[in-house]
DNA sequence: ATAAACCTTCCACCTAACTGGAAGGCAAGA
DNA sequence: TCTTGCCTTCCAGTTAGGTGGAAGGTTTAT
């Protein structure tokens, strides 16, 4: 299969296909007599691996990790558990750094419905500020 | 107070708060006889607005705007009500989504509990991967 | 007086993950 | 045959929010 079929089936741009074998992230595939890139079913499969390592949110550079960790063997399914374990860990303190910050703007709410001219208590010098 | 001051009491890069006047976020302060820029108290002011607002998610496009609106005067208040109350829904749909990727991890790891060589559907084709 | 520390502008570079376009080669259908 | 559409490489640009360094002027402390 070419790049424009293998970019069909996953629905991203063939540029981006290229992108990832420049980083390292997908294996150069086999070249046909004018030179255009043959991608296998493995490659296919190895991309919409990608694709879901990407949507839970790991970054391109530790999906090459995850990817090399399996194909080294030594023991990597122990390896690629502590990235989730971490990843998991990762997404808990954002989603604690996002509640404080909802918790914050929800208080500056509160104080401005008691005193209207209120937003935090620099907004008062901010009126105020000339140039 | 010269620049290097004012980066000191808002433990920032001097640089920064030439970029933040490049892209129109801060006023251009007067210069003294020799070019240097000197900022008033309410410069102070304004940059600690901006690193609070910056803190709780806002970006600097989105802090310039909240700024301009305070100084057009026409009901601000009102408008920068608005701009907190959907930066609470955009935190909300965030973290909606952090939960669900968590969710998909962890029954990663519970399927991979399960099923020793196990990551995800397309592990097993990886793990045959070869180029 | 002179060195250290500060300031100026300008240009370029950083991360992350692409995306656009130019210039050119090949392929498939009418 | 001709046109459209695919493919190649290479170079450069995008967003966001800065940061680094060079070349040169100023100020402050010793």
């Amino acid at each position: 299969m070419r790049i424009g079929e293998l970019a069909k089936k996953l629905n991203v741009n063939p540029k981006t296909l290229r992108y990832w074998e420049e980083i390292g992230l997908l294996p150069p595939p086999k070249r046909d007599s004018s030179g255009y890139r043959v991608y296998t079913e493995e490659h296919l499969r190895l991309c919409q691996f990608i694709l879901k390592a990407k949507a839970v949110g790991f970054k391109l550079d530790e999906i090459k990790e995850i990817i090399s960790l399996i194909y080294s063997g030594t023991s990597p399914c122990k390896c690629v558990e502590e990235k989730i374990r971490s990843k998991i860990q990762e997404i808990d303190e954002l989603i604690e750094e996002l509640k404080l910050r909802k918790k914050i703007l929800q208080e500056i709410l509160k104080k401005r419905s008691n005193t209207p001219a209120y937003f935090c208590p620099i907004i008062e010098s901010i009126s105020t500020f000339e140039e």
